[in-house]
RNA sequence: GCCGGGGUGGCGGAAUGGUAGACGCGGCGGUCUCAAAAACCGCUGGCUCAUAAGGUCGUGCGGGUUCGAGUCCCGCCCCCGGCACCA
């Protein structure tokens, strides 16, 4: 046998016999229990693997190994993410078509996971491109359209002006796209959404029956962000007075504005205007040209030379008066037309715009007062009402307890009611809510939610009113307020709300406490903490929070103000992209624009093979310019256009794991018996980079799925492990002058080669995640060639806790190498006395204390080892094999011939088990040295030692003595002695007489087998 | 700011409330060798002490609970990761 370990000898040799003889397929033998052990679904890349991914794939490799040892049957498979953005980016880059560079780059990492060893199953691989996959990625979207849970609708997205795609919101990092970096813009355009949010609280609440890390279920609440208030309604009032009532909204106006005579005279005028035009045409066609004109006014691709002149001279009128703009007069009309059509006449309809038309040309700021005043001269009392129309928005509050301290209310600028309010405030108002939307409107999403940015805000001259209250309080526009949280509307405590106190400070708003931590006191505002009671709160002053809370919401709801709703903050799942490279979606639009699915016997819609795939410049996909793949035919033979949208890549990896447990199966998308048998997933090894969104939206389908019935786990993954990254030694310097640092860098990353020129002073060494671009990367097949595949996986599972950061350095591997050779060493000097048979001698020969304590090591390393992979402490799993080995060394003879038959046989068992607990760290040194020992067999379809408690107990122990809690003396008895028995050896020691010179016993404290510890004053 | 995870020798790290520092790296001394490497053996937390024995301090900081705290509780500091005007 290899006294040495030389990997140049034997590793390849047994890596070549393993893929011969298929001994990773996986096996379904019946009555065994399954393991499903799974790595997440690699997108492969050009760099290849680094040393940093195989610390995800060796970990899980080893407690896959040792669970086939202990008799399950073990799932251990492996495919490629192939869809995406990164690989057509790529593709472009490099002018290569995606479909052939994957391929080889999937075949790459392959090559890698079998140099080190790692024991897929490649006979279930594939890729999520193949057409056989997709097929069932697009059956899967029918099952959720069919269900109500896929969705097209209008939607502004993200779109990243250089990829020319749209993204999810968890794609953007601080407003720039998380891989391009572009700062992300906004676009509306129609958009295809799974509707995750329905599954929101499961989602929240299952988290509970899973065994992941804290931090990521953490992340995945925080997430999905559930809030518990009321939902209710607020009126809204200008100047604070009800305008339901025409006496007040007369008199509001005519206090409010004292030129009051002359724009009636402006206003008469334009009607008597507007009055001849009346007479001299036709109602109807008036009204429609009107119509018609405001539309085209309206249009980006207005085209004067269509049409007719008298139309066009009518628009001149309308776009070029002074300082007009076009869309602001459309406004304005269209408010009108509309309003005034729903209650009147058409002639007076048309009465009313031709007038405000005319008002326009003359003088657009008081064209609201003039309208007013027509109003008031027609002395039609009810026409008020279109004016009066009640306004109210809706609130959402967690802190519905703290409504009697609202003193303003605030909406996001993006608003609707903002439009109506506008109307009606008077013009200087007016102007300034204009400038504040345009304001908000032109800021990117990144300023505008910058955290420590200052407050702005407008008021809009209306009022809400406080429905606990009456009170009239200011209603301001604010763009801390979000228009897709919540209602977009709030209601503004700031005694209690960081946000708005800061408001309510900035624009001289009042603060009034309306909690405090005891009745009787005045807390420092804000005072955000939710224990407490009522002050200031009318008829529930004196009451805790909590009570407050529930009996606001009951009177609410009794009264039909509002209710009581639960809010998530998470989004439905945008899933459009407008690319190429991605699982198509199966819809197909007719002529009239109808949709319908393709049926599932024409599926999958397969991606054409093209040449060119690079997206439009105008963000639509580049399926749309292929003709033979929009072309398509509908249902009822109809022409129809194929969706040209695909799938963004998450839709590939939400059920990958369940193709697994039947990859290859043509009728359906699995045997739902199959993926009963495997799933779920036992143990589920990623980064942690993932944590949000693959794990989400794959636990979202498995509950769909699970409602289906198509599978029986409700969740998808049972354990979750994140392994830590590897980090290398990276060369920074200092910017030379005219250099610029990138966002988050502070410093200039170099080469080794120029950190080597450089004198040492300039260059800082930071510890930063392996990737291509850094230049900081070790492959392992550099670390292969130079120490060995066992050697790197040994260093791997040993250097630092698995979910711990490791700062590589290559001469770490060295210590494996160390280890590997002492145990092949060792082996070697014990092979020549090994038993074949050393389970039948153990029991015929005598025990020696020899053979006991060898027994002792073995079957305490087996326990520990086994317990530790289960546990993922794989350094500490490595660290037992280690100690077991230095225990063995002190227990090795000088001469093995003097050694019985007993102890023969113990040394032979301590090798046969340590080979095979060293299996799943180091398969090819195992399966050298098995194969060394005679046997045939590999490692792998060996069983796992059993570990006896008895024989790994110790028949001595040492005892630690305490006196008054600290250690004087360590005592070696016999294990098992009584509590009696210890405290009289405890004091009996000399150590401790010693300390208790003088002193009084007073108690005696005893851990059986442990521990003594004598208190004494 | 909020949430999560951490902070232990020169370094990576071990330690169900019970002998802190397992195991490894590095370092020091030795064996072997003409020599070096490799391998093997021994030592290796600080202070105190000629040495040993012994003593004493010691798990980010300050308190507390306990016979006993790296571990539990309270209050801080620092590092890493995530979220971030979410009503």
């Amino acid at each position: 046998m290899l006294d040495r370990y030389l990997p140049d000898e034997f590793e390849s040799k047994w890596r070549a016999r393993w893929q011969d003889t298929d001994l990773f397929l996986t096996q379904e033998i019946e009555g065994r229990p399954k393991f499903y052990a799974l790595d997440f679904f690699p997108y492969p890349s050009g760099a290849g693997l680094s040393v940093g991914h195989c610390r995800n794939y060796i970990p899980t490799d080893a407690i896959a190994r040792m669970k086939r040892m202990q008799g399950y049957n073990v799932l251990h498979p492996m495919g490629f993410d192939a869809f995406g953005l990164p690989a057509e980016n790529e593709a472009i880059k490099r002018k290569r078509h995606p479909a052939g560079m994957i391929d080889d780059y999937a075949a790459n990492y392959r090559r890698q996971m079998d140099l080190v060893g790692i024991g897929y199953d490649w006979s279930r691989t594939f890729k999520s491109s193949d057409p056989d996959y997709y097929r069932w990625t697009q059956w899967i979207f029918k099952l959720l359209f069919d269900r109500g849970l896929a969705e097209r609708r209008m939607a502004t997205v993200n779109w990243d002006p250089v990829e020319k795609t749209v993204l999810a919101d968890e794609e953007i990092i601080g407003g720039r796209a998380e891989r391009s970096g572009a700062l992300v813009e906004k676009k509306e355009i129609p958009q295809w959404f799974f509707c995750i949010t329905k599954y929101a609280q499961r989602l929240l609440d299952d988290l509970d029956t899973i065994d992941w890390p804290e931090g990521i279920k953490q992340m995945q609440r925080n997430w999905i962000g559930r809030s518990e208030g009321v939902e209710f309604s607020l009126d809204v009032v200008i100047q604070g007075e009800d305008l339901a009532n025409p006496a007040h909204a007369v008199e509001d106006l005519r206090a409010s504005f004292p030129d009051l005579e002359r724009a009636q005279d402006q206003a008469l005028e334009s009607i008597r205007a507007a009055k001849t035009c009346l007479e001299t045409l036709n109602a109807t066609e008036a009204l429609a040209r009107c119509q018609t004109l405001l539309v085209l006014a309206a249009s980006p691709i207005f085209e004067p030379a269509a049409f007719a002149s008298d139309d066009l001279a009518t628009l001149r009128t309308i776009a070029e008066g002074p300082q007009r703009r076009a869309d602001a007069i459309e406004d304005l009309l269209e408010e009108l037309i509309d309003e005034v059509a729903q209650f009147k006449g058409e002639a007076a309809t048309v009465r009313a715009a031709l007038m405000h038309l005319e008002a326009a040309g003359d003088n657009f700021d008081t064209i609201e007062d003039a309208f007013e005043d027509f109003i008031d001269a027609t002395d039609e009392p009810d026409e008020l009402t279109v004016r009066a129309k009640p306004m109210s928005f809706r609130a959402f509050t967690t802190r519905i307890d703290t409504i009697y301290g609202v003193t303003f209310c605030v909406l996001a600028p993006e608003h609707p009611l903002v439009k109506t309010i506008a109307k009606r405030v008077r013009p200087r108002h007016r102007a300034v809510i204009a400038q504040y939307q345009k304001q908000a409107r032109e800021l990117s999403e990144t300023d505008r939610t910058a955290v420590d940015r200052p407050k702005t805000g407008a008021f809009t001259g209306a009022y809400a009113v406080n429905p606990a209250t009456g009170k009239h309080v200011p209603l301001y526009l604010a763009d801390y307020v979000l228009m897709n949280y919540g209602t977009g509307g709030i209601m503004a405590v700031p005694g209690h709300d960081e946000r708005d106190f800061e408001f309510a400070h900035k624009y001289e708003l009042p603060v009034v406490p309306v909690i405090a931590p005891a009745i009787d006191s005045i807390p420092e505002l804000p005072y955000a903490a939710t224990d407490g009671y009522l002050i200031n709160s009318g008829s529930h002053t004196g009451l805790k929070v909590e009570e407050a809370k529930a009996r606001l919401a009951d009177w609410m709801e009794a009264e039909g103000i509002g209710v009581r709703k639960v809010n998530f903050k998470m989004r439905d799942w945008l899933i459009s992209r407008q690319r190429y490279w991605g699982c198509p979606i199966p819809v197909v639009y007719n002529s009239e624009g109808g949709m319908e699915l393709v049926p599932e016997d024409q599926l999958p819609v397969t991606l054409p093979d093209v040449e060119h795939y690079e997206p439009g410049d105008d963000g639509s996909s580049p399926l749309a310019g292929i003709p033979e793949f929009v072309n398509t035919t509908t249902k009822d033979g109809t022409l129809g256009q194929r969706e040209t949208d695909t799938m963004g890549g998450f839709a590939c990896s939400s059920w990958y794991f369940l193709r697994f447990c039947d990859p290859f199966n043509q009728d359906q998308a699995w045997d739902p018996e199959k993926v009963a048998k495997w799933m779920p997933v036992d143990c589920y090894v990623g980064g942690a980079e993932h944590a949000v969104m693959h794990l989400l939206y794959a636990r979202f389908w498995t509950k769909v799925l699970y409602d289906a019935g198509l599978v029986p786990v409700n969740e998808p993954f049972q354990r979750l492990i994140n392994q830590g990254q590897v980090l290398g030694r990276t060369p920074y310097r200092q910017p030379r002058e005219g250099e610029r640092l990138e966002v988050g860098e502070d410093g200039i990353l170099i080469s080794y080669d120029e950190a080597a020129k450089l004198p040492e002073s300039d260059v800082t060494w930071k510890w930063v995640r392996m990737s291509k671009s850094k230049g900081n990367i070790v492959t392992p097949d550099e670390a292969v060639a130079e120490y060995g595949a066992d050697a790197l996986r040994v260093f791997e599972l040993f250097v630092a806790p698995f979910e711990q950061n490791v700062q590589w350095s290559n001469e770490g591997m060295q210590g494996s190498v160390r280890f590997l050779s002492r145990v092949m060493k060792w082996g070697a000097e014990l092979s020549s006395i090994y038993q074949p048979d050393w389970a039948l001698m153990i029991d015929q020969h005598e025990a020696t204390d020899l053979s006991r304590q060898i027994r002792r090591v073995t079957h305490q390393m087996v326990a520990k080892c086994g317990h530790d992979i289960e546990r993922f402490a794989f350094n500490t799993y490595i660290s037992a094999m280690m100690t077991a080995l230095n225990k063995y060394g002190d227990l090795m003879p000088k001469d093995a011939s003097t050694l019985t038959e007993a102890e023969q046989a113990a040394w032979s068992e301590a090798l046969s088990a340590f080979i095979r607990v060293l299996a799943p760290a180091a398969p090819h040194t195992a399966d050298e040295m098995w194969s060394g020992l005679g046997y045939e067999e590999f490692t792998l379809n060996e069983s796992w030692p059993e570990a006896i408690e008895a024989l790994a107990a110790e028949d001595e122990v040492t005892v630690a003595v305490q006196v008054n809690g600290k250690l004087r003396d360590t005592i070696t008895l016999p294990a098992g002695l009584g509590n009696e028995e210890l405290e009289q050896h405890a004091l009996a020691s000399e150590k401790v007489k010693a300390h208790l010179d003088g002193k009084t016993v007073r108690k005696v404290i005893v851990i059986p087998g442990k521990l003594v510890n004598v208190v004494a004053n």
